[in-house]
DNA sequence: TTGAAAACTTGATTCAGATCAAGGTTCTTG
DNA sequence: CAAGAACCTTGATCTGAATCAAGTTTTCAA
């Protein structure tokens, strides 16, 4: 596992600092927290951590994607997550991992030795009531992606796919200006993530282009022209 | 929603007492429970919470078997989750459901109003870790299915699903016994349940029991006779 | 007890997306 | 900066499961 130590930043300035597991501690809990955190990076296509690999650590993503993978015994395999900045990686309480962990661009964690952290959970209410939320938040957006998976077109997923990449970058339309997006993961990674083949991703891509609801710049990044059609390419009801 | 109070059970007499989210509850705790619990039947069909509805009340399933259900705007419907008995219902925090929740057998719940219940959680450390277990072994099966509903045959579809009952309610091979097992869903559930046809389901089932893998007694009960040659047809890897 | 509805099975046909195939374009690195 | 490797696109063909169809069996209410 090829890492790299980097310069600590202080976490009162850290940009996930009101969105990650740590977003409600207060000063006093932060600085534990400091004590124990060590920021590492790992370039893009390396494993952070595989399958059956003992769990030494639990991580913040501060930056960079990376992706959550199964694999059936004969290769066939899925990508059951996206983790993007803030999100949390690893699981208190679980010796070993059941996925696979692959950065899918440069990524750079704030990780905790396993141990320590449990520790702090078990002692700081705030963290692990963040943890109970962020838990079921991970939860519920399995499950939507669950009715994706199994009831979606093709042209649904993808469509899905980019307004979820939207949403979950807190990208907003700023004075008439289209949203701008960069695509981290290849056609290969997202035809994992969705279930299809990468020629089905291309086709779909190249059809909602041609649609004119969206219009890439070059292969990993686009601008959205019609996100009222992009929205209802995603088959959703309204969301609550 | 039809629904009718029974008789309350004592907690240490309840029959998932040590497996529910009370598991970990002391006897002052548990008395605490048992101020404000209820329980209410539902019979096989009826609806107990729809998507969007106020959640008035979270509970644990003590009998019965009910499904967490998504559906799209033209109709077509998932089943994102089934809920066994210990499993619970509801989420502490949310304002509104998320998902459908159907009985599908006739479902007796141990009910607690959402209000009161946040309070204990807020106030009862051994309750609150208990519901950070069961939120995370719930966010690993929900990753688990997604691989299932992404790549997994028709017949690996149904042969996961059909091992995981056996596994979830604890059905042991008794000294050379087969296992016999009751199908809590219709075909259409289990359809919906596996993003496929009931037709399919129906072809798949038969075919199983061509194969000699197993033996429908009658439409909702059947005999494992190879439950290697069940574990095979899965696709999964080994588990850990 | 019986008639209708719900649940299930089996067969024929169709189709969305997989697979197979052949190139084109963009990175990477020596 | 050249050449190989990744990554991506587009076309032709195939296939697993959906859809359409026609029954049979079971359940249940009147």
């Amino acid at each position: 596992m090829n890492q790299q130590i980097v310069t600590r930043i202080k976490c009162k300035d850290c940009p996930i600092r009101h969105r990650a597991v740590c977003s409600t501690a207060d000063e006093t809990e932060l600085a534990s927290m400091e004590q124990i955190k060590t920021y590492t990076t790992h370039r893009a296509g390396e494993p952070i951590l595989w399958r059956g690999d003992e769990i030494k650590f639990v991580a913040s993503i501060v930056d960079g994607v990376a992706t959550l993978g199964q694999t059936l015994e004969d290769g066939r395999t899925q990508v059951v997550g996206l983790m993007l900045p803030s999100d949390f990686i690893g699981r208190p309480g679980r010796e070993k991992s059941k996925f696979d962990i692959v950065a899918s661009t440069d990524v750079t964690l704030c990780r905790f030795e396993r141990k320590p952290f449990e520790h702090l959970l078990a002692t700081t209410p705030h963290i692990s009531q963040r943890l109970v939320e962020i838990a079921l938040d991970e939860l519920d957006a399995a499950r939507d992606w669950m009715i994706l998976l199994g009831r979606k077109t093709a042209s649904e997923k993808i469509a899905t796919f980019l307004s979820m990449l939207i949403k979950r970058q807190h990208i907003e339309r700023i004075d008439g200006m289209q949203p701008r997006l960069a695509l981290p993961l290849t056609r290969e990674k997202i035809a994992d993530y969705l279930a299809l083949t990468l020629e089905t991703v291309s086709r779909q891509m190249t059809a909602l282009q041609r649609a004119g609801v969206l219009e890439f710049t070059d292969r990993r990044h686009f601008n959205v022209l019609d996100m009222d059609a992009l929205r209802r390419a995603t088959g959703d009801d309204e969301p609550l």
